[in-house]
DNA sequence: ATCAATTTGATCGTTTTTGATTATTTGTGA
DNA sequence: TCACAAATAATCAAAAACGATCAAATTGAT
């Protein structure tokens, strides 16, 4: 076990619970506790983490709704089945978009095997495409650390270059009343790709569905079909707007 | 059991378990440490993997956990001096472009806790910065999985779009003739990235000094300076051509 | 077969990392 | 406020890893 392996797994244990000590991690990690504590310090110098009495905390921690690694973590049975389907519609040689948003990145499993085009904002999405047949565009423009993605007027701006056949999206939510976000930022992207694409899949599970959260930034009929697991019968409405609606089992 | 081998069966190894360290590899290839040693300093040459005391770790920090921690792990210590000394040109507030070479990313390390605004192509580069005071503008485009880097027309568009104070870009080789490359998508992100600042530093180990690859695409004075850790004195020609020349201790 | 170039291994001095010891500081509760 | 326990910083020593150097083994070309 050496220095960085050490740090690494600290790194990630802080990352888990907030805080760590010294005492368990010296045990844990088999080794004395000044070794622990002159990690930390290290690490503290490196402006990774705070340095407390006996231990240290996360030196940002952010608990937003938008942390992606959180967001991932629920619902995850019922994403991934919404995830398969909606790779389901994708054909080789199609050009498509992808949203950064938690259940739209877990289609990549499902694509990685296929030649495609992908254009995305999202770093994770990037990440789960590496080393397949799937050829990506990233959109430029200013980094958003805690979204792990791409934002901003320039962003806009690299969308409206280009045109997709396909673009899949997430909302926070959605009812009667349109679609709604969680921030201004996700909402102007998603705006922007549906608007360059020939056909927009709305990606939403259950906990989704008659959700209005602060920021409604489109009519429904944004998108042209809605893949979930919820009960489609009390989708009228949607399909009354012309939505082709796509149960994901 | 050749050269060739034995690095393929180290990288193998490292595929799967994240790290290795020398002595079981020793053993395990029946060999001596300090060939073990070896193979991974050429590795890490390469960029195929980070060396550390005792061992090794993979490069690739996209399919790790995104706390990877590289600070301490050996380097070439002329590269990183060459970095630090870079570094030591960045003033807060400055908006300064990254060019994609591994010597340029090395800067990263020593501006984390500066306020400046970084605008790259270079995964790795927004990687290590990650979590840092650094705000970032990632350049759009076809995103090329072997560099680990966005190339492309869009790429070159986006950065027409941007002006920076001061750019760090590296070279293949460096002589009389001019600039020379690897790679055309290198080079032509060079040209616009030099393009658009007021004032380009070039970085270049002894090993890239009088070396010329088969591709030049600049002249020298491409660079406003370079930043170096070879003998001044024998780069009169460069100081003549209006370069300052900037000595890496 | 011969010679040069490359690769590998061994040795030695140096550097880095780690752990133990001791004095100092910090936090806690009476 | 004071005393006591825990955590820390500082110093030193041992162990491991390292780079440099040189010699032996291997390889490849003539």
């Amino acid at each position: 076990m050496n220095a960085q392996k050490r740090k690494q797994l600290i790194l990630a244990r802080l990352e888990k619970t907030g805080d760590v000590e010294i005492k368990p991690l010296a045990t844990e990690l088999q080794t004395s506790e000044i070794t622990i504590r002159r990690d930390l310090n290290q690490l503290a110098g490196d402006g990774r983490l705070y340095r407390t009495h006996g231990g240290a905390m996360k030196v940002n921690p952010l608990e937003g709704p938008h942390n992606f690694v959180n967001k991932s973590a629920i619902h995850s049975a019922a994403k991934d089945s919404i995830a398969r389907r909606a790779a389901a519609e994708i054909r080789d040689g199609d050009i498509i978009f992808l949203d950064c948003g938690s259940t739209v990145s877990r289609i990549c499993p499902f694509i990685r095997n296929k030649t495609i085009k992908v254009i995305t904002n999202s770093l994770p999405i990037l990440y789960e495409l590496q080393n397949s047949r799937v050829s990506i565009n990233l959109i430029g423009g200013e980094f958003d650390q805690e979204r792990q993605a791409v934002h901003g007027k320039m962003a806009e701006f690299h969308i409206r270059k280009y045109r997709a056949s396909k673009a899949f999206v997430g909302a926070d939510g959605i009812s009667p009343k349109g679609l709604f976000a969680n921030g201004e930022k996700e909402a102007s992207m998603t705006l922007a790709l549906a608007g360059q694409s020939g056909f927009t899949y709305l990606l939403c599970d259950a906990g989704k569905i008659d959700r209005e959260t602060y920021w409604r930034f489109a009519e429904t009929t944004l998108a042209d079909a809605l893949i979930t697991d919820y009960d489609l019968t009390k989708l009228k409405y949607l399909k009354k707007a012309g939505l082709r609606l796509i149960a994901a089992p």
